[in-house]
RNA sequence: GGUGACGUAGCUCAGUCGGUAGAGCAGGGGACUCAUAAGCCCUUGGUCACUGGUUCGAGUCCAGUCGUCACCA
């Protein structure tokens, strides 16, 4: 199996509230699944992503609140940082939007996509403040709704009937700083070209019938078709300035500059491993060994297929400062290999919602009922397909009758038996009888079978055709019945106990990519010391200018591998054994 | 309003090229006892959202309706 490139890229929550589990089932926990398995197999891995830090939400909950934006992103990307710690989300690198680095790449994507001819200039209609002396974001104003009379509509969006709408529409426009009365003014900004690139986009989208979702394609190719240019900056104070003379008070749209935080934090990481031309590898080289993943949520499914694609073909090959002088015009950025966009995750049949309370702290979760619970639970629902429900009682039931019973119970009964009858060693097997080679048959090619679906992002059916194996051993102990053999025939026992121990331990292996907190602790048991999966750090890194926390992953005592067991008889337990996974009682509701 | 997706047993989901529905969990029964009363064996559950159509035959194709969701206007 030749080694490939694998950049796993994360959707970039944004900083202006904490993470919830909804955010951990859609994005982050099937990213880490797949970049845990892809290291195992081997292959090179970099898993990226960052807060999102600019932008109108972040400004007014600082002016509410009586803070600077930066206060507001800081203080969220900190409990992100925590958040995605406890859960175990293995980024190689967390950073954010407003390092220098970001800061300089983003200008340099402006400035590309100007002289490609990718953005031109219009006027555009907006609402202006005169009282405070500058255009006001759309949902900084409010007025009444001109579909449904609404009288407190917003100008991005109506909270009663939903409609998106633009604020110039709103009757009676007030604004929601002071209440005063805004203006129409013409403001002018840069439009990326869409209907220039329409061939291109439909001629990345026209391969991806046999992998990507269904969820995800025809969509895309639908809007790819028909898109129209798209405003490419904003009248805002807070974010990454235009870096022309005449652009004064315009910045780059958030959106635009978040996606190409998949680009600077792959750069960012390079830089900090030392090797700063590392991240070429991932996006220029096109040796068909690179792969590019975007996990996210379906609200973003357009950005990553069509807008990230059209902004990077629009840069084309790249300038200074970033491209070490080597990029040639032949050069063009990769592309998205794969976009598993995940629907949502609600709670009890609502809506996540910061500002109705409807919501499930992650660090609480992990805190109350471990990472792995939680990751197995939301793994076993998660919403590949459709919408899915966090349902405590299922939380529960899944948990003690699946984790548990099934999986942590099969390694109790188990190495109980090894400890309790042969002093605590894995035991020396004697010849292997049919039902034995079946049992290990089995879980050979579970390796592949499992294998198979995470290659291919379905990480549910993986998780199934794991527990699948998990199953099969139980029967197997009950078939044997090494309790009884052991009164009779201590050395068929042996190899009974020896068979079962061997399975747990790749069993250990197929099901760490998913529950890895566990799976560590099993193999503890089983008596390896080299840990399967590195350690996650929180860091500060950055010069005194540009100091800042990330998160990254220290995979050089990592040596776990996509591989069935080997167990070596005679290997002594690291103790005897204690439970795994602890029951969840909820109190009654 | 437009585009797209989804709606299958109490719960979570499979159903490939159309041939009168499957799994896991929960529920019920049983034999065992190594194990966190867990595991194993057997088993009860479904007008496949609804209405029409194509077909010898449709969960599976087509049209429409309803419901849920996302994006776009």
């Amino acid at each position: 199996m030749s080694r490939e490139r694998i950049l796993v890229c994360v959707a970039w929550p944004y900083a202006n509230g904490d993470l919830h589990v909804g955010h951990v089932a859609g994005a982050y926990l099937p990213a880490d699944i797949f970049a845990r398995y892809q290291r195992l197999k081997g292959n090179q891995v970099v898993m990226v992503s960052g807060s999102d830090a600019h932008g109108t939400p972040i400004v007014v909950r600082a002016e509410k609140e009586g803070k600077t934006p930066r206060q507001v992103f800081e203080y969220f990307h900190a409990r992100f940082l925590e958040t995605q710690k406890a859960i175990g989300i293995s980024y190689d690198l967390f950073t954010h939007t407003d390092t220098r680095n970001h800061h300089v790449i983003a200008q340099q994507m402006f400035r590309r996509l100007l002289e490609n001819g990718r953005l031109f200039k219009a006027k555009q209609k907006q609402l202006y403040s005169e009282t405070q002396g500058k255009f006001l974001p759309d949902r900084l104003v409010e007025g009444t709704c001109p579909i449904c009379g609404y009288d407190k509509a917003r100008g991005d969006q109506c909270d009663n009937c939903g409609n998106l709408l633009d604020a110039t529409q709103l009757i009676n426009p007030r604004s929601r700083i002071d209440g005063s009365t805004p203006i129409v003014r013409e403001s002018e900004h840069y439009f990326l070209d869409l209907p220039a690139m329409r061939e291109q986009l439909l001629a990345y989208l026209s391969d991806k019938d046999s992998y990507w979702r269904n969820t995800v394609l025809d969509f895309s190719r639908h809007y790819a078709s028909t898109a129209e240019p798209r405003a490419f900056t904003r009248d805002l104070t807070w974010g990454i300035p235009v870096p022309l003379p005449d652009a004064e008070g315009k910045c780059i749209y958030v959106w635009y500059e978040a996606l190409l935080g998949y680009l600077t934090a792959t750069v960012e990481w390079a830089a900090l491993s030392g090797q700063p031309d590392a991240w070429q590898d991932f996006w220029y080289t096109k040796d068909g060994q690179v792969k590019i993943y975007n996990f996210i949520g379906k609200d973003n499914i357009l950005f990553h297929t069509v807008l990230w694609p059209a902004v990077l073909l629009g840069m084309g090959r790249l300038g200074e400062p970033w491209d070490g002088g080597r990029s040639g015009d032949t050069l063009r950025f990769n592309l998205p290999y794969d976009v598993p966009a995940n629907q949502y995750l609600n709670l009890g049949g609502q809506k996540f919602s910061k500002s109705l309370g409807v919501s499930l702290d992650v660090i609480d979760l992990a805190d109350k009922y471990g990472a792995d619970p939680v990751r197995f639970y939301l793994t076993s629902i998660m919403p590949e397909n459709k919408d899915a429900d966090w349902s405590w009682s299922d939380f529960a039931q899944r948990n003690n009758s699946e984790l548990l019973a099934k999986w942590g119970n099969l390694v109790q009964r188990t190495l109980s038996q090894i400890w309790r009858n042969f002093e605590g060693r894995i035991p020396i097997p004697g010849p292997f009888n049919e039902s034995d080679q079946a049992m290990l048959a089995q879980s050979e090619t579970a390796f592949n079978e499992v294998g198979e679906s995470l290659d291919a992002v379905r990480l549910r059916e993986a998780l199934g055709k794991a527990m699948e194996l998990a199953t099969a051993t139980n029967q197997y102990l009950d078939r044997e019945a090494p309790w009884k053999a052991i009164k009779a025939d201590r050395a068929r026992a042996a190899t009974q106990l020896y068979v079962a121990a061997r399975v747990i331990d790749s069993l250990s292996i197929l099901l760490s990519p998913f529950i890895p907190f566990t799976c560590e602790a099993v193999r503890k048991q089983l008596g390896y010391e080299a840990p399967l999966f590195g350690e996650q750090i929180i860091d500060i890194v950055g010069d005194e200018s540009d100091r800042h926390s990330v998160l990254r992953y220290d995979g050089r005592r990592a040596s776990g591998t996509w591989k069935p067991s080997t167990l070596q008889p005679g290997q002594l337990l690291s103790g005897e054994p204690k439970g795994l996974v602890a029951k969840i009682e909820l109190p009654a509701a």
